[in-house]
DNA sequence: CAATTTAGTTCAGCATACTGAAATATCCAC
DNA sequence: GTGGATATTTCAGTATGCTGAACTAAATTG
């Protein structure tokens, strides 16, 4: 799964950061780039870089805000990201077929399971980072 | 899954190139310097990094090649990866244990169908960008 | 045992991406 | 309106990791 992630990064001409950032922005739908900034942790004038690839790689469009003019407000260009997946989408789906449904919910629910489980140990190695003796 | 591999890389001080290295070592048992360089696609003179750091952070060791002495052999250190993933692998184990014999196969056949999925679509990915249009 | 090949390391040069600070534009309070 | 705060970009400086070439050591060939 690593490996197909740097694969679709290396294929677009983006960076680990950049992908992050990008579900970070559908995620949310849309986000100014101070948001963007504090949702991943970088500077705001590291943002711009990201944005700048994003934009490049045509996955994601730079808008201005009517309401505040400073404001930049960064939507992902719809189906997009989604071209640079079609043939693991179409895989997955004929894998999926593959199962019953009564199979297909335990498959759901066991992944539901993990994503959750990913989640709670990456916010424990993070904090753990956080506080004690500096590794490195 | 891929924000829980980049902090197990922040939090050893090792990169994600370092990690697909590291399970290089481990899938083949272990590997000399310039089977690793072919393997991940680097110059011998980045292998040497990519060992120093694997090496600083307790995860590989360099051994001499007795029946060869310009080679070095390149082993995992048992263990000390597996540490790394204790809280995920006890995690992980605790959620296995909430399904019944029947369900735990079809995961683990899904989880297996996936992988080959996930391989061929990065092998396709990356077999594109080698031949077409440049992209950047 | 000399000449050539192979394994790995070292090092200079280069590319990339980040930080921090300065500059620009816009908003908001008075 | 004027003054201060906020949003983003630009830019210089820095760190990291890669390539390619030179170097050392050991194996192989004749």
């Amino acid at each position: 799964m690593v490996a197909f992630h740097e694969a679709v990064g290396a294929s677009l001409g983006v960076t680990a950061v950049d992908q992050r950032a990008l579900a970070v922005i559908m995620g949310a739908g849309s986000v100014s780039a101070g948001e963007l900034a504090r949702e991943i942790g970088l500077t705001p004038g590291a943002v711009t870089g990201v944005v700048d690839r994003l934009v490049r790689a045509g996955l994601a469009r730079r808008e201005p805000d009517l309401e505040d003019r400073r404001r930049l407000v960064i939507t992902a260009v719809p189906g997009a990201f989604g071209d640079t997946f079609a043939g693991l989408s179409k895989a997955m789906a004929e894998l999926t077929d593959r199962y019953t449904p009564a199979e297909q919910a335990v498959i759901a629910d066991w992944v539901a399971n993990t994503i959750g489980v990913l989640r709670e140990q990456t916010r424990i190695l993070t904090e753990e980072r956080a506080s004690p003796p500096s590794r490195r």
